[in-house]
DNA sequence: GCAAAAATCAATCATTTTCATCCAAAATTA
DNA sequence: TAATTTTGGATGAAAATGATTGATTTTTGC
């Protein structure tokens, strides 16, 4: 059985029955156990479902608000300051896409208003969006429940119609090898297809960030940055050496 | 069973009766008495449930069923009974269409969620139907911000790729010469053209919204209903007998 | 009311199940 | 063919489970 069929089949026992047992599954798709537990692991890295002892289990609607200790802590600030200088780096007159994810919601605030226009796959961008009257697009296709995006086979076909100036993208992860990292294949299309229509690219990434599957290798950025704070030296060695892309410290 | 599963059943138990005794959870689980033992235990750390010797019980105090402050407004009321009758004509397997709009909105909750697939233009109706673990596919194009609807020639372009069995419209206003209405062109246009690449159209009407820009001749709707109550003999008179349309009274 | 009997309890331990990790074989791709 | 990806089995660690023990609480019989 082919992994996209059994992850479905999983997502669908799931949706149905709220649990599933690993014995279960390793039945019904006659595979191994082995094979059962990375689907599950895979699918947890998407946010698809919550794995248990002995399972896996399906995640309850609302994300929870963010928590006190994550609220005011050092992180939200840190991510709040990189999104208030890539934010910077939108000029008037502007077109630029803007990537599902709340490092990037970060930046709407600290927008030029005027003349620029934001195509985005963020459903959680919108509300900000036009509540600052910035004139936004939307790309079209599958929502997605966890991470409030748009994608999917149609959003890659909508989004094939724009091209923008600037793009700026949120990761879950950069790995020193494969580049900017996302756990979803689909979510990853989007942001690859993205990059391709802009002609600079820009990666919002906070330090807590610093692997699963590569949403853009570093030689796939023509012009790009990786915006960030407190990277050391080490780490400023390792992805500068790799390409011309630039590390920004905000 | 697994943990959660149990868990579940306890606090469902213990919702539904007040009081469960230990040794009918050991049956009913088929599992030990340690086990349960050890459940009741987390419960009641997490403060689902108070221990009671020989069981446990319901812990009084707080949260109470939702107040009487959602339930006067007679149009909200009439709003959601036309809704609700036309969540029931929602098939399992259905591929429908929802039009941006708040009497749409109140379909949702109403819809049968299995297997159904619901394509909208309405930023509104997108958290609602992603909480009901509807697959949700949203057209592209232009965010407008009063109506938080999806327009313009993109959504259009967008909307050309589905197909639908049947689709659900709101309306401004019924004028008798010119049909169903809306105030806004754009609107309009993805309106008619949703119609279109519809089997079977069905408008949403109270009776307050019974004249601007005609976004469906009647002579368009092929195969369609307008869903609305209370309707007056005469008024009935004024759309049957332009075509062949039914006005239903939910 | 009181003591014996019964039931319930928390704590502990051995067993079973599930887990993450690693590695080699198979399948797929270049 | 070589390189990469996917898979399945093996390992020891971690978690959950079930039985046992002796203490505590409740019930029973008087």
């Amino acid at each position: 059985m082919l992994t996209p069929e059994r992850h479905k089949l999983i997502l669908q026992l799931i949706k149905e029955k709220g649990v599933v047992k690993i014995q279960d599954l390793v039945d019904l798709t006659e595979t191994s156990e082995s094979t059962i537990r990375r689907d599950l692991t895979q699918l947890e890295e998407g946010k698809y479902l919550k794995r248990i002892h002995g399972g896996a289990a399906r995640l309850q609607g609302k994300l929870q608000e963010p928590s006190m200790s994550e609220k005011s802590s050092k992180s939200l600030h840190q991510k709040r300051q990189i999104a208030q200088y890539a934010a910077n780096l939108v000029e008037e007159g502007d077109s630029i896409y803007l990537d599902a994810g709340s490092t990037v919601t970060e930046m709407i605030p600290f927008l030029p208003a005027k003349e620029i226009v934001v195509v985005t796959n963020g459903l959680m961008h919108i509300q900000a969006l036009m509540e600052r009257n910035i004139k936004t697009f939307i790309i079209g296709g599958f929502a997605k429940e966890q991470t409030k995006a748009i994608i999917g086979r149609g959003a890659l076909a909508s989004l094939e119609n724009y091209r923008f100036d600037k793009c700026f993208m949120g990761v879950n992860g950069i790995h020193p090898q494969f580049g900017y990292t996302t756990p979803d294949q689909d979510e990853a299309m989007i942001k690859q297809m993205a990059i391709s229509l802009s002609r600079e690219s820009f990666v919002l990434a906070d330090d807590t960030k610093f692997s699963e599957i590569a949403f853009a290798k570093i030689a796939d950025l023509h012009t790009a940055a990786i915006i960030t704070n407190e990277l050391n030296e080490d780490q400023k060695e390792t992805y500068t050496s790799k390409t011309t892309i630039k590390v920004v410290t905000a």
